[in-house]
DNA sequence: ACCTGAACACCGTTCAAGT
DNA sequence: ACCTGAACACCGTTCAAGT
């Protein structure tokens, strides 16, 4: 009986990217950033690490397919909404919980400058900002206004929960944690810091996301209101 | 004559955390992040690499450590502001400013989650949202959104830098391969990126910068407004 | 107390060799 | 065309042994 037959079945067709994506956003998801591995990918695809090199640039490559499979799915289709105001808080909510539910997608966006994933955040909200009536030229300064607000909010929750992940806390545990640690510092080097530490256990990040996007809003419609 | 009399002259006194810390950032600012490894350090600091884990506990630890010192620096003496405003503009632009000095600081900070660096950033923030007249229980959000704000475009900055950097390439003819990139994506799929990439290659990222707190700064004053 | 430097357990990536 | 898997050139980190 030979190997192939019984044994560690092998793939029937040959490895696609697909595969390799799906695989990867699978371990990425299980394990986090350090859990996506070469040979633990190959491993799990039945097959070896330099296998993967012929469909794969590289693992930042690997890194931006996963991130994009993410993305792309939650900028596709969103339901049409009343105003532009709503069409961006929707957008910006899909994915802070894609976020959420993937924190290593924060860090793959931070990192993807330019690329396709952070393309096509940008274009549902230069979209929106449009039909918010902004001008051709006031456009850039609002959009990147909303996305570098985003992106920001994005790494700084998947930098806490992978933080909490490798220290095996769960979300609330780990922001007693930092409370207490606020609490404790110099009274009079961070005064304001000891105060908001009070705030910091019962928060709702999700709510204090959207407060942020509609500041950002108030301020690109006021700005409409001057010309 | 003994090695230790004439070549390689060794330290007099012992190592020390700032030592290390200095040449931490030295490297750092000439190479990159991928320019700090510990055999590199330990060589410049002449030394063995074992003997850096004595005052320093792990990389990410000097990493934090490194950051830190950057942007005590920066938050240390701002001079007095007219209006808390300024305060805050003047806060942002300083730290904007420095990881335009050393991209690797961006980075870190966005990994630093609830740690020093980040919350020296905090605590001017808070301050300044105080002195605007923020009551105590709305102070939360205003200073969340600046800082996430922040640290989304010192992020992407850095991002921007390190991948202009790793690609020999100087801010411009950087931004320029973007647009082009942009500019020949699908029309149907991304009509408004399109658009926005003209206004890419000259853009100034400071001036955007300032744009998007003043957004911001705009929200909370109105917030104020309503009550 | 502080340092040395070899050794360990990993990485991503390459590439001759196979089918 | 696609895969194999050993080999290479790195890493961070540890630790017995030194001073």
């Amino acid at each position: 009986m030979s190997k192939k037959a019984t044994g560690n079945p092998r793939r029937d067709e040959s490895l696609s990217r697909a595969q390799i994506i799906e695989a990867s956003i699978a371990l990425l998801d299980a394990n986090g950033e350090p859990g996506l591995t070469f040979r633990t990918l190959a491993e799990r695809l039945a097959t070896g690490a330099g296998a993967i090199y012929w469909h794969i640039d590289n693992k930042s490559d690997l890194l931006l397919a996963s991130c994009d499979a993410i993305i792309s799915h939650v900028t596709k289709a969103t339901a049409p909404t009343k105003t532009p105001e709503a069409g961006i808080r929707s957008v910006a909510l899909a994915i802070f919980d894609a976020i959420d539910a993937h924190p290593w997608v924060g860090s793959a966006l931070t990192r993807a400058a330019g690329k396709l994933p952070m393309v096509r955040i940008l274009e549902r909200l230069a979209e929106q900002v449009c039909a918010l009536g902004v001008p051709e030229g006031d456009r850039w300064s609002a959009v990147s206004a909303l996305l570098s607000y985003i992106l920001g909010v994005a790494g700084q929750n998947a930098a806490n929960r992978q933080l909490a992940q490798a220290l095996q806390l769960d979300r609330s545990t780990f922001l007693e944690d930092v409370s207490t640690v606020w609490s404790q510092l110099d009274v009079n080097a961070f005064p304001f810091t000891r105060e908001l530490a009070k705030a910091l256990p019962g928060h709702d990040d999700r709510a204090d996301f959207i407060a942020g996007i509609d500041f950002i809003l108030c301020g690109i419609n006021a700005n409409g209101h001057l010309r």
